[in-house]
DNA sequence: CGTTGTTTGTTGCGCTTGCAACTTTATGTA
DNA sequence: TACATAAAGTTGCAAGCGCAACAAACAACG
């Protein structure tokens, strides 16, 4: 009888590791206050200085556009990212980091860099290149081809 | 400003494949009425011909206990796994498949597997051995050292 | 025996999530 | 103009989730 040992089917695997590497990563948004979606958007526009859509930002992280409603809410509510009203298309709502929200996002990213290299501190040098492309031939086959806009 | 870039952030990659990965997955699941810690379930029960606790699935498959005995509930609902009462311990409730459990179970690794492959499917099989040597190197650093049990 | 602490498994609860329906605005067609 | 269609965001709702509390069964110790 063929048997399927769980511990190594890839999907469970990756399912698990990105579980834990969330995990660890969810605490260091912990402390300002958000959580992942709310950190999705925060770097979404985090990258560019001038304002960018709500769909934009949906289609940048590839998540629901409920889940970037919500999270885009909540940072209105800390004060982190505000909405500019009055543009051509009045159906967009157009987003930007307040001042706070620009202190917080170069506060953080150093530090979420940090707990990625630990993540990744098992590996040689050679090994994390291998990684990176490993990662994107697997985006590349699920069709999930990155956007260089992001 | 140091800025991140979204896309090349491990953390979010990793993420997003196994979504993805699972999402593709859960379609096959679907046809048999389970989702995917009802899999679980259904995989570490499969791969022994005697029957194993509760408390062991957890220990496996990593998940939560709540959610285990949740998806245990409903897969003797389903007519797939029977309780064993009447072991030496009382507290433990021994977990088997049934036979139709096991026709499920075998039924259903050919196409996980087939499901597997294509995902795969971008990688030569230099690629495929380095991918599973990065996975088990993560997991080592992460402290997610697999149990040879499972 | 009794008492205290531990383990197994279940369940109540609040939170998050994604889906679908909805509002509002823009676009296309006549 | 009128009308149908599409897109951007929001929100109601039901399902899923983990946490914590819980009951039941064991274990250790006096």
């Amino acid at each position: 009888m063929d048997r399927l040992n769980l511990l190594s089917f890839s999907p469970f695997r990756l399912n698990r590791l990105a579980t834990e590497f969330s995990q660890a990563l969810a605490a260091d948004y912990a402390r300002f206050g958000i959580d992942i979606p709310e950190w999705r958007v925060l770097a979404t526009l985090g990258q560019h200085d001038d304002p960018r859509s709500a769909a934009y930002v949906v289609r940048c992280t590839r998540t629901h556009k409920s889940r970037i409603s919500r999270a885009v809410s909540h940072l209105i509510e800390l004060g982190l990212v505000e909405r500019l009203e009055g543009g051509d298309d009045r159906r967009e709502i157009m987003l930007r980091l307040t001042a706070t929200g620009r202190a917080t996002y170069a506060e953080l990213v150093p530090i979420l860099r940090a707990r990625e290299d630990a993540l990744l501190s098992g590996f040689s040098e050679a090994q994390k290149r291998d990684f990176e492309r490993l990662l994107g031939v697997l985006e590349e086959s699920l069709g999930l081809v990155r956007d260089r806009e992001g």
